[in-house]
DNA sequence: ATTGTTGTAATTAAAAGGGTTACAACAATA
DNA sequence: TATTGTTGTAACCCTTTTAATTACAACAAT
């Protein structure tokens, strides 16, 4: 089990749009290039991430831009406009039986104690930018 | 994307195990009507555990029964026995192209932001016992 | 020997993910 | 206006993962 790669796709392409994209018009194919992936996968890509708000995209004409600062964009919001994890980040099983007292109070006993482990998960992720990413990125350029 | 159920299961068939132990024979039969899961599941889960040292099950016979202490059962720890997740929770694209200043070093900026984020997941699961489980269980019952 | 159970292989079915092809819609420009 | 390059998206395939299920040999206790 892992977290599809669409997120770390996400990442990496928009690394690209805010660091190349004033050198070079930032098509699918010049990320898929990049990424390494098929071209539709970018654009299904920047399709989610222009639905976030955080990129534009100009149909075409062509080539992928910022709208959002890049200050204000957490890995958090990258790891959500494209859907990672839709709810609990954990499995629960179904109709537990409620005749069993384990059963029965299974949720009760568990649910929060999931949700503190995902939230801590999604904590470090919103202490990240793209902005900070974007400096360790330009000092190893 | 979801972890998978085998983690949820297992802490239920600890939390059966552990607590109605002393009065049931805890027969893969006997958690799987619980959990209402088919029993075969629950004999996989059983495997896992055994093979942890968190448990003993009687081959022939039947039964499952504690090893450890409760205390000492985190949650991370059956998280590990049944093979939530391998290595990094998040997936990453293979083979960026290392012609690109970002592709080169897209793993660089980004693994070990990755990294803390999955530690910081694991280590919440490791702050709580199956024994902290099986008090506010027994409060509810 | 009988009974109830575990351990495990094999099969099926469903869901999710990613790769790929195909093509209409569209913008810029020659 | 015709051409070119690109996006947006549907459709399909393939692989992987997961869980449910059937089946049955191995085993322990009586």
């Amino acid at each position: 089990m892992k977290i599809t790669s669409r997120f770390t796709v996400a990442v990496h392409t928009l690394l690209a749009i805010y660091v190349l994209g004033k050198d070079y018009k930032m098509t699918s194919d010049f990320i898929a290039s990049s990424v390494n992936v098929n071209p539709v996968v970018i654009r299904r890509t920047l399709s989610s991430l222009k639905a976030a708000g955080i990129i534009d995209v100009k149909a075409g004409s062509g080539g992928a831009m910022p709208v959002k600062n890049a200050d204000d964009i957490t890995l958090y919001e990258i790891y959500t406009a494209v859907d990672c994890v839709e709810g609990s980040l954990f499995n629960f099983h179904e109709n537990p039986n409620p005749k069993c007292p384990v059963g029965k109070n299974i949720h009760a006993v568990l649910d929060s104690h999931l949700a503190d482990a995902q939230a801590a998960l999604e904590n470090k992720l919103k202490s990240v930018t793209l902005s900070d990413l974007m400096k360790q990125l330009n000092i190893l350029i």
